[in-house]
RNA sequence: GCUGGGGUGGCGGAGUGGACAAUCGCAUUUCUCUGUAAAAGAAAUGUCCGAAAGGGCUACAUAGGUUCGAAUCCUGUCCCCAGCA
């Protein structure tokens, strides 16, 4: 059994997904989705599940409507979800390709997260909500200077990172021990997907036409109506927090389209962020001509 | 034409004699990131020198004026809006 994992990040609207797809015809690898938004049922036109694509494909997909989008989902889940998710895979005698955009999924996937087994507290959450920075952050460091003192100036202005630390570090102070972090141990490969700002924006501008033409609006329309609250989670994802305002009648189609192209945009440039971090990445132009060929030959050597 | 209100940075919009290169929001750029991550948060954003601290220069329609000092007061000009004709 292998314990090699592909892994293929990268910026929205790059042909991630065709990138893994082709490679899991060549390599008898199977999808493990590394996206945050398509785990929720019913979200599937405006988080762009490649619905089509994959059935065509007959390549199976992991990661998709794992929950129901009235559900909170959290990294931690999604830990759970991938490991078992590959490790099938791999005892199956076949590839694991974990695709995605969402960062942190595949850096807890790859690295892990020693403190993801620490579950949320909706009571301290609760308590704390009303709290300034300020104190937020005195709290904390009562609890745990340490980690108070290795924060950044960022994260001790960043309310939900402070409440956060606060959930943790009580979580240790009541005494339960610590599940042992195991780090994972995969055999990596990662490919990184980039492109053009003006190319970006181009594919982004097309992708979010088309979702609409293939009918998000009525996509929305139905979760709405099926009781799913705007304030809930995964309405927070891109393309369809922007039409709240035009459901309520405050605005204009034609807002709601531009500020979700422009959104998207600024979200791919964040994505860059994130990912040019990873120093294990072999990137690509995704407008590369020889893309697929020259990915299928780094593969090839790392996974004969 | 008359009367009244107004013209401020990429935009919206404060400020109404000194603490104003100008609150704030948006936008843009860069960045942060270990259970909400398509989330949340930070910094920078007139211009020039500087790593920074800091300093120079030019700016609140436009031209003058008053004043030690003007985005703020006065006058002319141009433009916008409302009411009346």
């Amino acid at each position: 059994m292998t314990n090699k994992l592909l892994v293929i990040c990268g910026q929205t609207g790059t042909g991630k997904t065709s990138l893994a797809i082709h490679l899991a015809k060549k390599f008898d690898g199977e999808l493990v989705s590394a996206d945050s938004r398509q785990v929720y049922k019913g979200l599937d036109i405006g988080t762009g599940k490649d619905l089509k694509e994959i059935e065509k494909s007959k390549i199976k997909i992991w990661g998709y409507d794992l929950v129901d989008p009235k559900k909170n989902f959290s990294v931690g889940n999604y830990i759970r979800f991938a490991q078992k998710a590959t490790l099938d895979i791999q005892k199956n005698g076949k590839l694991p390709i974990l695709v995605g955009g969402t960062g942190l999924f595949i850096k807890a996937v790859v690295d892990g997260i020693p403190t993801a087994f620490v579950p949320r507290n909706l009571k301290l959450r609760n308590n704390l909500e009303e709290k300034n920075v300020a104190e937020l952050f005195e709290i904390l460091a009562q609890l745990d200077p340490i980690k108070a003192g290795s924060m950044n100036i960022s994260d001790k202005l960043n309310p939900r990172r402070l409440i956060r630390g606060i959930e943790i570090a009580s979580w240790k102070l009541e005494g339960k021990t610590p599940r042992l972090f195991k780090k994972p141990k995969y055999q990596l490969l990662e490919i990184g997907l980039q492109a053009s700002l003006e190319n970006l924006s181009k594919k982004i501008e097309k992708r979010v036409d088309r979702r609409i033409g293939d009918g998000v609006e009525a996509e929305i329309k139905k979760l709405i109506s099926s009781g799913i609250s705007w304030d809930s989670q995964s309405m927070t994802s891109l393309g369809y927090r922007q039409w709240r305002n035009y459901f309520e009648g405050r605005v204009a189609k034609k807002e709601v389209i531009d500020d979700w192209k422009k959104e998207e945009l600024r979200y791919a440039k964040r994505q860059l962020t994130w990912f040019k971090k990873d120093a294990r990445i072999n990137w690509f132009d995704s407008q590369d001509e020889n893309l697929y060929k020259s990915v299928e030959e780094l593969v090839k050597k790392w996974y004969p």
